[in-house]
DNA sequence: TCAAAAGTGTTAATAGTACACCCATGA
DNA sequence: TCATGGGTGTACTATTAACACTTTTGA
């Protein structure tokens, strides 16, 4: 009975993945060395194939997983991009997905391996086909909701102080930010709890060190 | 040099698309009888499958037209769906996308011609596999950004009250709004704006015609 | 004259923005 | 003792929310 389907094309179904991180206080974007023609190493983002028994979420879980080490990484859908002529090779329709990092844990020899590397999100270089168009949304995606959700409790350490929380939104956002503001508008969130710790490592008083809730 | 990526699977892409009118103070959803197996006969987004020399967006506008007549409508992506076993007949990946129409330009034989019909978007009946959950988010979409952008130019007739249009945002976000914010809020929106004409069908005392203008 | 929809302002609460100084400490 | 990053409060502005009565007119 699945009969009547098979008059209709058959597409490739890739998924690709806009990976940010998050250290020396600016986001940075995982992308790869292209390993196909066409655009054979071209800059594009990290990506796969959909395979036959695998959902279009756990394709991007995969992709990830490979080039990271990581696993059960929460992970949004952008978009998916479907021109017909997207990719110059053959007709791809890409199903685009984001994440948020802790890049310290990472497998670190990740970036030779697959010919992978971060890069300031202000100095992204031109990438193949439509990668940078996608790279541009998703950033703007990530801040509408950045301080509504814990968004990036992933690219932090486990404890972090507030002076990096900012210096997170504000790379995430491109914009600076009144100290005092953003630490009011931190307080209010529920999401964010102070601890008894006194981080030293960045100044001689100390900072107080907060953490992500879960809940 | 394509043939690297001949060793994927490929994969049937539909687009399922959520069509969005307004009549009689209620938001409707435009909805099928699915012709097909599996699921012949129950109800359905209106929706087909992608064809290889249609991009996913013209794709999407095919099916609109299909159904309606309608040409050049804004449509907007909201999300790929890709479970594997969404669709219990064969794997098909859908792209979904969402418009919000004037049903009063529809052709007006399109509903027995497809099985189609308009429902009131609070008595969706059961559709088929996810198409609920699609609908729900959709409409959650449009309810955000209802008051940024003039959304519902299309769901109304060229001119309109404000009364027609407080309904319908009503409608949409499922809630009741006070008349008199609502009348503040909308004055200071650019894209609405007052003609010299009176509507005298809904009331004895008549009320002024507005329209969005065109930029 | 009355029913029915159109139209109209004010006040209070809340959220956001701008802005500058003292604190604690190790070198 | 001083350089460095950590930490704090207040006043102003803009936005949002709550709330009820008068107007017009055809039947």
């Amino acid at each position: 009975m699945t009969s009547y389907y098979n008059i209709y094309p058959k597409f490739l179904v890739s998924v690709d993945c806009i990976i940010f991180g998050f250290s020396e206080g600016t986001l940075k974007l995982l992308i790869q060395k292209r390993p196909y023609n066409p655009g054979l190493g071209m800059w594009s983002l990290i990506g796969g194939f959909v395979e036959q028994d695998e959902s279009i979420d756990s394709s991007a879980q995969h992709v990830l997983t490979k080039f990271t080490g990581l696993h059960n990484i929460y992970m949004r859908q952008l978009e998916a991009f479907g021109e017909v002529e997207r990719d110059p090779g053959q007709r791809v329709i890409s199903i685009v997905y984001y994440a948020l990092i802790n890049m310290n844990n990472c497998i670190n020899n990740m970036p030779k391996e697959y010919d992978a590397k971060w890069v300031d999100i202000d100095k992204v270089p031109h990438l193949c086909f439509d990668h940078n168009k996608m790279v541009d949304k998703a950033r703007k995606k990530i801040s509408e909701g950045l301080l509504d959700e814990p968004i990036c409790s992933n690219l932090l350490p486990r404890f972090f102080t507030l002076s990096q929380l900012q210096s997170l939104h504000e790379s995430i956002m491109g914009v600076s930010i009144d100290k005092r503001n953003f630490r009011r508008s931190i307080a209010e969130k529920k999401y964010v709890v102070k601890t008894e710790m006194i981080d030293k490592g960045n100044s001689r008083r100390g900072a107080s060190l907060y953490e992500f809730c879960s809940e």
